[in-house]
DNA sequence: TAGGTAGTTAAGGAATTACCTAATTACTCT
DNA sequence: AGAGTAATTAGGTAATTCCTTAACTACCTA
């Protein structure tokens, strides 16, 4: 059950990862929480594009948003992230085993958020 | 020392990463050599399709090809998989710098295969 | 040297992605 | 309600990606 959820999350995180832009989105993200209008103003690109950038982050669970008032708030989603990138590494580089309880141990280091999968 | 140098491996070990046929030709690669020719055998797509995905990969770092005879040998390189990952988990992920040093030590774990950068 | 196998390069077409502008929705404030 | 701001959705186009077939290079064997 869980493995083929995993998978296709790992999908879309990765075609998330492929943008430079979406990268540079979370890069901010990991210093402070913003909102669409901010992060837009970061690019040279349209507000619309970056919406859909940030469209994709969301689908690919690497951010979530909240709105609060007028203003749409992003925040990134570490544990997704980390999860998710340590499964593949461990995935591909099964010599690591060592490691493995380590990132298990990361990805829920930030806080309480549980498995929602 | 080389961040530009780094930051354009990550561009291309990302762009690399967002084909599922390229994630799991280096599922294979991570359990053993392989050649071209197996490799392609294992898709439905044609060899040259599997051949363009390779210099991907090749172009990215991921893996690389040795010609011995009429064939071509393709191998994982797993510290550059491992490196760039827990780079960027680094970069985005500050919170979890207990992994940075776990990880370095996996990247060199393989042993005998040399550094060739 | 001729024929066969392994692999890559070349050329072209279909599908996807990224971006733009314009229109729309949702909220705030007077 | 009406004007202004924040953000997304819609519609359309340019660029990119992925795959195919055909042609080519390199190697092996008889």
């Amino acid at each position: 059950m869980k493995k083929l959820l995993k998978y296709l999350f790992m999908q879309r995180v990765f075609e998330a990862l492929s943008s430079t832009v979406r990268r540079k989105i979370l890069a901010y993200l990991a210093h402070a929480e913003l909102t669409a209008g901010e992060i837009a103003a970061r690019f040279d690109i349209s507000k619309p594009a970056v919406s859909q950038h940030l469209a994709v982050l969301e689908n690919a669970g690497l951010v979530t948003s909240e709105k609060r008032g007028q203003y749409v708030h992003y925040r990134l989603v570490r544990e997704h992230l980390a999860n998710v990138l340590n499964d593949y590494v461990q995935e591909v580089c099964p010599v690591s085993r060592p490691l493995k309880r380590e990132s298990a141990a990361l990805g829920d280091a930030p806080a309480a958020e549980g498995e929602k999968e």
